[in-house]
DNA sequence: CTTCTAATGGTCCTAGAGTTCCGTTAAGAA
DNA sequence: TTCTTAACGGAACTCTAGGACCATTAGAAG
């Protein structure tokens, strides 16, 4: 009865179809920074990547799904974590790390269009998540380390923590339109170690 | 020279260019609740609004520029602001009301659909960013009501408080995926509040 | 009321995104 | 090495979003 039929690019990964995978990802990498989510051309993607638009179309299908794929992607190489030994100076860290991502003239204009892919399709939403369910779990032990260290109270949730963070950081890249400059990103580490310490972010 | 040429709409804007204009921004914001925003076609617009779609292509041209409409006509519609007392008890009541708003089966989904447009489309982005610096000058007094008790250092932003307990929120619709609840509202009103109260959002 | 024309709304047309077909290339097995 | 077939790529096709054209309708002014 059931058709077995295994997605294109498993059955032989090695040489050409990883090459072709990494040429076509990086492409769309860089036409999603330059030219935003809607405008995205899977042809134009094909043209850029010097691969034929007929292997895009199969093995991607549609713009979302080639998108879900670049945060799979994106989701495997991790980024360096600091511990100052204090909660401020990590979170500090941490937001100025989003923050010279946001404002980076490629990097900030791709996660506008990465965060706009999954607004319009469940499975780059479900791609996303599991992105930033990873970089928030990386960070998460400097939260714990300061709970240990008796800085902040027990049964506080780390993952809030590290959300309060980037969150208005990217309340300014997506809404208010603002710059997403140093300042803003000291002010929102300060506002999430304060509010830590003070226990508004326990269970 | 300047071939001066007025936007339509713009000469007789009396009773059938009305109802035309109402009509396709309610059906544009019906559509872009249910559809999200990479799936709005003009020409569905116009039938669902029961008007030609000649007419929508001529007035708005493109669907981000429909959007930029329909953003300026909800910025114009305000709502009611609340006196409880103390900074917590009002930035509760705000953070209960955006909560309600994005976990509403329409208005939530709309909204996302909003600022996808926004970040597609600069023209978008400028009449998004128009719609909640108005909304945030409306809550804005509670902060300086605060300053003037004295709950609140003096210097304190009063648009960065707002903008903190918003934050949050919107990070879950858009990027971790996590209900919009009521207990997260809360607790993006107290860690405002309290950051406020530390003086994290003075310049 | 009459006149003028802004604005609407059918109908037809065009460009290009997405699909299908089929021959070619090369990854993996023996 | 040879063999099998997964995966690629060019070319031709389809289908529809968006635009052009023009006749019709109805605000606004006198």
């Amino acid at each position: 009865m059931s058709d077995e039929r295994p997605d294109p690019g498993t059955v032989r990964p090695g040489g050409r179809t990883a090459k072709v995978r990494e040429a076509v990802l990086r492409a769309a990498g860089d036409a999603l920074a330059e030219d935003g989510f809607d405008r995205l051309d899977l042809a134009e993607i094909a043209r850029r990547a010097g691969v034929g638009k007929t292997t895009v179309y199969r093995r991607w299908g549609t713009v979302p799904g080639l998108v879900a794929d670049l945060l799979t992607e994106m989701a495997e190489d991790s980024l360096p974590r600091s511990e100052t030994g204090s909660l401020l100076g990590d979170l500090t860290a941490q937001a100025r790390l989003v923050q010279s991502t946001l404002s980076d003239p490629r990097q900030g204009p791709l996660f506008k269009a990465l965060i706009t892919a999954a607004a319009c399709d469940p499975q780059t939403a479900e791609a996303l998540h599991r992105f930033y369910r990873i970089r928030t779990e990386e960070w998460a032990p400097c939260v714990t380390a300061a709970i240990e260290r008796g800085e902040i109270p027990a049964g506080t949730d780390p993952t809030e923590v590290i959300r309060a963070v980037s969150a208005p950081l990217y309340y300014r890249l997506l809404i208010g339109g603002d710059p997403v400059d140093r300042a803003s990103a000291d002010r929102a580490a300060k506002a999430a170690a304060t509010a830590a310490r003070a226990g508004a972010f326990t269970a």
